[in-house]
DNA sequence: GAAAAAAACGATTGCGCAAACGTTTCGATG
DNA sequence: CATCGAAACGTTTGCGCAATCGTTTTTTTC
C-alpha cells in the first residue's frame, strides 16, 4: 500500500505539498500541483482515510442502528438515509440489533469505538440502557421511527394522525366492533397506537373492549394467531386494524385460512402501504408512512447535530396519508 | 475522548500494560490487571478503533456494494450479510450503486480508501471498469447475485435451474406461447435467464418468437408497459414470466388495467417470492431464490478470502425452489 | 552461591496523515 | 541597497494504538 510520502518522494516535493495538493488546503504552483498528481497516478496511490480520520478526530461515518433491517418499512428508511448521507459524503454502518436492548447497547459501544459521527437508533422496546449510554457520552444521535425520548433529536410518524384518520374512516363506514392488531409490546409506535386508538374510539362515543386489542404481536406469526382468536369471539370484530405491515400480512393469513370474503364478511385496514396493493385481492386500504421523508429528515437532522452538539433538539411529525382501496368496506 | 495512556497513568502503569491487559496479548499479574479494568471504567475509556485499525492495517469492516437496496430481494441478501459478518466480528458499510457504473467505480474506490477489508458486490450493467479495478487493486471481493465474471468469487442462483423449472411447469400445463417479462439490460442474471429461457423451450420442442421476449425492464413501469404490448398481440401469450419480483409487480399491474382475470385468462409467474403470496389473490406460483443462504455464503467466501487471498476461486450457484400455487393454470 | 533462565513489566517506535511552524526566495519599499 | 513582507514550500509533530525491544526482578539450576 502507497502512501503519502511515496508521492513526495516520486514527485520530488515535501509531504505537506502533496497534502495540500490533494486536499486543496493551501496554494501550490501549478508545476507541482502536476508533478504531485503525476506522480499519484503513476504510483497508483490511495489516499488513507482511516489515518485521516485519525489526525482529524472526525471519520466521515455514521452508524445505523435498526432493528429487522429487510422489513421493508425498515429498508425504505435505510435506503433514504444512505442516499441522503451519500450525497454529503459520509457513510453508513448498517447494524441489526433485532429489537434485543442487549445487542443495541454493545453495537452502539461498538459504533462509539469506532469513532462514528453520529448514530441514528431505532430503539428497541426497552432502549433505557442504549439511550442513557448515548447521552453519556455526548454521541449526536437521531431517533427513528419509535420516538420514544426527547432529550434525542427524533423523526417518524404522526401516529395519533394515522390512527385517528383510520378510525374516521372505519366510523365513516359504521363500524363499531372494531379488532386491533398492535405490534411489539415496548415500542413507542406500539404505545402510541394503542393509545390514540382508544382516544378515537372514545371520541367516536364507542366503548372499547379490551378482548378486541391484540398486544404483544411480535412476528406475522403472533398476529395470525391473534386475528384468529378475535375471529373466533362470540361477537366478533366487524373490521380488523393492523397496525403494521407484520400485523398485516399475519392477519390476512388468519382470515384466509377461515376462508372469510374481503371486505363482505370481514373489513381490514392497515398501517404500512405495499407497492402491490393496487393489484392484488383483496385491494387492502391503507395509512403510508413517508418512509423515504423519514430517513432523509433523520440523516438531516444528524448531519445538523453533528455539526453543532448544543442546537435544541427537534421531534419531527410526519403525516401519513390514508389510501383508500376495497378492503374495508361498510359494516354489516 | 480518553486515550489509553490517560488509563495508563491513572492506573499507574505503562500503556503497554494497558494494551495488553485490554487485548489479552501478554500475561500480566492480577493486581495491575484489576488496577486497569478499574481505570477504565472510572476514566470511562473507550478503545479507539481508528487508530487501532490504523497500527495494525486492518479495519475489520467489509463494504456492501449494491443497487437498489430497498429491494425485498436485496436486503434479504443484505440482512443475511450483516447477520453473518456481525457473528464474525465484522461490520458492513453499505452502499447503493443505484446500478450506475459510473458511480459503482467511485464507491468501491471510496471503499479501498477507507481500507475495507473487503468488498461484497452486485455488479451494475456495465461492470467492466470497477471489476478491473478491483483485480488490480488486489482487493477481497465476492460477487452477488449478478455473476459477471470468474476472477471472482461468486454466490447466486442457479438461473438455469429456475427457468428449466419454471419452463418445465408451463410446458406440462401446456402452455406453448410463453411472454417473458426480463430484468434490466446487462444484468448478468437477465442474459443468463434470457438464455435459459431460449435453451429450456427449445428443448421442450417449442420456438421462440422474439417478440413474446421483452427487454430492458429497469423498472414496475417499464414492465407493465412490456406487459401491455405482449397482451395487445395479435395472438397474445397464454402465460407470462416474470423474471423477478419487480417485473412481476408491473405485469400484475397491467393485467389489473385490461381486467384480465389469472389464471382464467393469462398464466403468470416467476422469479421471487412473496412474504404475502399465500394470501393475496392471485396467489402466485413462484421461484423462490434462497436469499438467505446467498448472503451467508457471501460473507462466508469473503472472510474465506480476506484470510487467504490466494486460494483458489469458488463460484456457488443455489438451487432456487418452486412454489406452486394458483396463478398458473392450464393453457386454454 | 554464581550463572542462567524466566517472569513481569516499561520505553519507544511507527502506522499515514494534516497542519502548525519554520525556512527560503524574491520583489517591493523607503 | 538594506528592510520588510509575501509567496512558496519544507520539517516536524502528534493523533491513539500494538508490539518490538529492553530492563528489572525473581526463580531455578548445578
Amino acid at each position: 500500500m502507497t502512501t503519502i510520502s511515496e508521492v513526495a518522494k516520486a514527485a520530488g516535493v515535501s509531504v505537506s505539498t502533496v497534502s495540500h495538493v490533494l486536499n486543496k488546503t493551501r496554494y501550490v504552483s501549478p508545476e507541482k500541483v502536476k508533478l504531485v498528481i503525476e506522480s499519484v497516478e503513476a504510483i497508483g496511490y490511495i489516499p488513507n482515510t482511516v489515518a485521516r480520520s485519525l489526525k482529524l478526530s472526525s471519520t466521515g461515518t455514521v452508524g445505523l442502528a435498526i432493528s429487522a433491517i429487510s422489513n421493508p418499512y425498515f429498508s425504505d428508511i435505510i435506503c433514504a438515509i444512505e442516499a441522503e448521507c451519500s450525497k454529503r459524503g459520509l457513510i453508513a454502518f448498517l447494524c441489526d440489533t433485532q429489537d434485543d436492548p442487549v445487542r443495541e447497547l454493545e453495537l452502539i459501544q461498538h459504533l462509539h469505538q469506532r469513532r462514528v459521527d453520529g448514530i441514528i437508533l431505532a430503539p428497541s422496546g426497552d432502549p433505557k440502557k442504549a439511550l442513557d449510554y448515548l447521552i453519556r457520552s455526548d454521541l449526536p444521535c437521531v431517533l427513528v421511527d419509535r420516538l420514544s425520548d426527547n432529550r434525542f433529536d427524533q423523526v417518524g410518524t404522526d401516529n395519533v394522525a394515522a390512527i385517528r384518520t383510520l378510525v374516521d374512516h372505519l366510523v365513516t363506514l359504521h363500524h363499531r366492533r372494531v379488532g386491533i392488531i398492535l405490534g411489539q409490546p415496548g415500542f413507542a409506535t406500539t404505545v402510541e397506537r394503542a393509545k390514540a386508538f382508544r382516544a378515537a374510539m372514545t371520541e367516536k362515543g364507542i366503548e372499547v373492549e379490551d378482548n378486541l386489542i391484540s398486544d404483544g404481536n411480535r412476528s406475522t406469526a403472533d398476529a395470525t394467531a391473534s386475528t384468529h382468536r378475535l375471529l373466533g369471539l362470540k361477537e366478533p370484530p366487524t373490521a380488523i386494524l393492523a397496525s403494521n405491515n407484520l400485523a398485516m400480512i399475519g392477519a390476512m393469513r388468519a382470515i384466509r385460512e377461515r376462508k372469510l370474503r374481503v371486505p363482505a364478511d370481514i373489513s381490514v385496514l392497515g398501517i404500512d402501504d405495499f407497492e402491490w396493493a393496487d393489484y392484488f385481492e383483496p385491494r387492502l386500504t391503507l395509512m403510508a408512512q413517508p418512509c423515504d421523508e423519514i430517513g432523509r429528515r433523520a440523516a438531516d437532522l444528524l448531519i445538523e447535530r453533528i455539526g453543532n452538539k448544543r442546537r435544541p433538539r427537534e421531534t419531527i411529525r410526519l403525516s401519513p396519508v390514508l389510501r383508500v382501496r376495497e378492503s374495508c368496506g361498510e359494516a354489516a
